[in-house]
DNA sequence: AACTTATCCAACCGCCGCTAC
DNA sequence: AGTAGCGGCGGTTGGATAAGT
């Protein structure tokens, strides 16, 4: 293990003083439990261990598969993927990832580059960014605090994307993304989810390794929501 | 059976953003 | 505006165990 593990003692000071107390505040909790462990260790051994309804033992085929399409989303914030998988915590999905779908994707899409060296892709090109631009989160940063409180009640982004005789629309709703497919008047298909704007507005200015995220990537998304 | 190597996963560490002062 | 304290997060470590030779 990386560190002192926990005994069985611990453990049961651990949790009697979070049911007596309740979970937060937990720079007082060594003190209260009489635990010789700093806030952090006791946090997550609460949140990764003690806590009710944890799920353990392997992975599920479809739980597997929502964490490729999530990290393709959201790259490596695992506590927003861990969010959408009941019962498992941030370190069990990272750990899974690390251990088992790191090295079989990256193989996969070593293949994939491969085939893709003969192929010409056309990607969707951005005709209509409501209030967003890729610049949003800079101009955020310069706003007043009383001005990102209005800007974030209305937040509501819109994209309207030409492609191949498709019309292609992204919403963003303060926690919640729509997106549909539509031709002719009618849907095709449709997407939904409700991931913080927070972290949608930094996949779609191309931050940390949600730089590979593109439009193709929620289109190819939408079949498995639908 | 004994040893080596690979894999798993709980725990730790350092950083970040937020809040209060 | 600057700073300290906090909760939270992702990356990394290293001991336990399984698999291979």
């Amino acid at each position: 293990m990386g560190g002192v593990a926990w005994t069985e003692e611990e453990d049961h000071l651990l949790k009697k003083c979070i049911q007596q107390y309740g979970e937060g505040k937990w720079h007082r909790v060594p003190l209260l439990a009489g635990l010789n462990r700093c806030r952090k260790s006791c946090r997550l051994r609460w949140l990764n261990y003690l806590r009710p309804n944890i799920k353990r033992g392997n992975f599920a085929e479809e739980e597997v598969e929502m964490i490729i399409k999530l990290h393709k989303l959201l790259g490596n914030r695992w506590s927003l993927i861990a969010g959408r998988l009941p019962g498992r915590t941030a370190n069990d999905v990272k750990n899974y990832w690390n251990c088992h779908l790191s090295k079989k994707l990256n193989a996969l899409e070593a293949e994939d580059r491969q085939m893709a060296k003969d192929v010409q892709v056309t990607r969707p090109q951005t005709r209509n960014v409501g209030s967003s631009s890729g610049k949003r989160s800079d101009q955020k940063q310069s706003l007043s605090e009383k001005e990102v409180q209005q800007e974030s009640s209305m937040s509501s982004l819109t994209f309207d994307v030409d492609a191949d005789g498709h019309n292609q629309m992204l919403e963003s709703q303060h926690d919640n993304i729509y997106a549909c497919l539509h031709q002719q008047g009618s849907i095709v298909s449709e997407f939904s989810m409700d991931f913080q704007l927070e972290g949608f507005e930094a996949m779609m200015n191309g931050e940390g390794s949600s730089s590979q995220w593109d439009w193709g990537d929620l289109l190819l998304d939408m079949d498995f929501y639908k």
